[in-house]
DNA sequence: TTTACTGCAAAGCATTTGCAGGGCG
DNA sequence: CGCCCTGCAAATGCTTTGCAGTAAA
């Protein structure tokens, strides 16, 4: 196996296990170069393609086309408007049981998964009714 | 409420209909083309964001940032390979509940939901292990 | 006539890639 | 000494936006 990392993967680790959230390639690429030594942004790609392979990182895809990424073990899903882009966390997730299945079923390593619910959020739907 | 439709997204909707699967704008945009009359590709993305936006329509983003749109009724959820990007269609879906739970407790019209499993497949396991 | 939709072409943006320099083994 | 990692900058590809013509009410 090749589980070897280099020093800019291992740094982009230690930084989500630090933060403990779910940044862009960007971010990540701000706060390296602030907290510690700069790193080039096609580097942080890079990093974060090969941890996304490795099984450790996972990445979302949000409203603009921007990926946000975050440590596997983080099982947190989301509720998002797909007006305004606002994305509330959702803790509870039913899942667990379908992907064991799935993994025994089907001969695929799975390393996790995505769950997004989407629809237009309270203030959002006020907005919709203009004169009402 | 304003489920007034243009004329091109009516055409995308039953074009979607016809063909009962996901496309990407570009697909969607070289279909037209061929079986109907052109429309541009603009169009194609402004009638699907509205669509979106109403509840009929829902986004998928895969590999290479492309969105995939379909109908919100189709049920279907993935296993995405992540380094091939194959995707396998998975038809179980126990996410049902929660988002009957969802909507009671979070003032949030919920439209849809994606759920996608990321891993890889068979083939690429394979190929990640070179003289083992 | 007035408003809204459409097309075209020009941006916009996150991400990817080529290539040369540099560090590590 | 050789190979892989890095950085920079250019290139890619999807999507969005400005603007002017056009169809519909």
């Amino acid at each position: 196996m090749k589980a070897q990392r280099t020093r800019s993967q291992e740094r982009i680790l230690k930084l989500l296990r630090r933060l403990n959230l779910a940044l862009s390639a960007q971010e990540l690429y701000v706060e390296l170069r602030s907290r510690e030594q700069a790193m080039g942004l096609a580097t942080v790609y890079r990093a974060l393609e090969a941890l996304k392979l490795e099984g450790v990182v996972q990445a979302r895809v949000v409203a603009g086309g921007e990926s946000l990424y975050s440590l596997v073990q983080e099982d947190k899903h989301h509720l998002t408007c797909l007006q305004c882009g606002t994305s509330i966390p959702v803790d509870d997730c039913p899942v667990h049981e379908l992907e064991a299945q799935l993994r025994a079923s089907k001969r695929f390593e799975i390393y996790y998964h995505t769950l997004e619910f989407f629809g237009v959020c309270a203030p959002c739907q006020l907005q919709q009714q203009p004169g009402a």
